[in-house]
DNA sequence: TTGACTTTGAAATATTTATTGCAAATGATT
DNA sequence: AATCATTTGCAATAAATATTTCAAAGTCAA
């Protein structure tokens, strides 16, 4: 039986943005959706009733409530599917890959609040804030971690200068413009013993001209040496084993966070976006 | 707190035949007494409509809608015994940034299971292991994960091709390369209405060439039009407040995975991962 | 059997929920 | 810049759901 969801896929006609924001809060929320009035099913998803019933007759109902109903026959198939059976279902979870490795991050999540503390991320926040240029540097698997936090400060109004996937001994030229009252961000992961001498150097000429330097890494953070003005290690249960960064992900955008927060002036968290969005729109509109 | 059930125990004043037999059916039936009207609800139990009113104000409710949502929280509250994750969205609000937010990405990451399947993991792995070069496409907030993907495809030796932050419509230049053979992996997030163009005609292109299309995305996903070969849907909870993209990382990072057990010849690298991982919960688990 | 009392159902009313028409705002196109 | 189409929000209307009133039917004791 076809259900909401393959409806919604293969719509032919075309769907407007409070469309797809209803559809979005539908999909995320059912089991609230399925009880909600047209009126309360708007108001969640920051639409006008009207357009709520109008998408019902858009997407060939009869009206809302029967949408809703459609809505509320996929929940009880998808309860259905889950009681009965949950000991099968519950093999079939633990031999993906999928399932395995949503077990593996949930269990390194829970565990990143005993190697960083609130404190560290301040700090960090703190000489961030305080920074006029911030470098930025990481590579192989610390490559989304720089992307991210690049992006992040950027909305914040924050200078940034990212060296990606550059050699470690090709980052001297890279950071040459490093002054007083800049900030270093690091990331490293696996630090090898043998971590080449460019992060020796570079933290040393940080510190020479007056920057602070901010490391974040793993459970090997400790060895580093010099030591950078903070240091942020975090570690995992399974170390090692996979290169997914979720962890320090996590503190990256706990530092940015607390950073809005230092400088509520420049960018209002929920505003961000609709802001880029804007300037986006403008900019491609204006050549 | 207190449910129907005690509500109905505790209730000191007479009740009439009717009035048993309404509440009995309810008992038998809760999940479909949580959608009844109160006229549909008076027709199964085989009494009048009015009974059911006047039993909801004799049990102490404001009035019938008032006793159904109480009806309904139980069935929430016993729907939650199985899936312990969700209460906690309230409390999130409360606390520090870091424990704020790792508790948020925990309960994000726990509710990734309930929008993809491995199944759909195994397809889009399987797209990628035949073709030829992988094009990834992705701006903005996904900009990080197209950083991710392409690393580890690149272990895997397969050939990619990366357009990292570009605006849409420069993307038909980016995508001439493309053949038959070839497969296309787009992240589009918050999917907004100005997406149109580009994204289109990419998959169109891809489509009249012979190439695959992989599209990973979150809840708006469904309303993405033209659909590609194999679309994968990353909802959250609290969509829209962080833009954090740990649940569509982790899914990448099961493609990838799969990836690497269905090409052992490239790289045992990944399968060495997941056995290791499997190990190390199963002996985990026997403590 | 009568009369006080309770329960019930039908119809009337009130309230909530859903739908639609219309005009203002938005955006694209020329 | 002006026009056209599209989308949105408001307000009016329609439909549904819920509630109340009231009279008929049933119950039980004197």
């Amino acid at each position: 039986m076809k259900t909401f969801e393959d409806t919604v896929k293969s719509f032919e006609g075309r769907l407007t943005e409070s469309d797809r924001a209803l559809i979005s809060w539908i999909f995320n929320n059912p089991e609230e959706a399925v009880y909600f009035s047209s009126a309360e099913l708007a108001e969640q998803a920051e639409v006008h009733a009207s357009t709520v019933v109008r998408l019902a007759r858009k997407l060939g109902y009869g009206g809302f409530p029967a949408m809703r109903s459609h809505i509320r026959t996929d929940a009880q198939a998808r309860s259905m599917a889950l009681t009965p059976h949950q000991q099968k279902l519950d093999q079939i979870k633990t031999s993906s890959n999928l399932t395995t490795l949503i077990e593996s991050e949930t269990l390194a999540l829970s565990t990143v609040i005993n190697s960083v503390t609130q404190e560290q991320i301040d700090d960090a926040a703190k000489i961030l804030a305080e920074a006029g240029t911030v470098y930025i540097i990481g590579r192989g698997s610390a490559a989304p971690l720089t992307t991210h936090l690049e992006r992040r400060l950027r909305r914040n109004a924050v200078r940034t200068e990212v060296a990606l996937n550059l050699q470690w001994r090709d980052l001297a030229e890279h950071a040459v413009g490093l002054r007083s009252g800049d900030a270093l961000v690091i990331f490293a992961f696996q630090a090898p013993a043998s971590l080449p001498s460019g992060y020796a150097a570079l933290v040393q000429h940080a510190d020479m001209v007056g920057a602070k330097s901010i490391v974040i890494s793993d459970a090997t953070g400790p060895t580093l040496r010099p030591r950078p003005n903070q240091l942020l290690c975090v570690s995992r249960p399974d170390e090692g084993k996979l290169q997914l960064r979720t962890g320090p992900l996590l503190v990256t955008e706990a530092i940015a966070m607390t950073l809005a927060q230092l400088n509520p002036g420049q960018a209002l968290e929920g505003l961000g976006d609709l802001e880029e969005l804007r300037q986006k729109r403008q900019s491609e509109g204006g050549k």
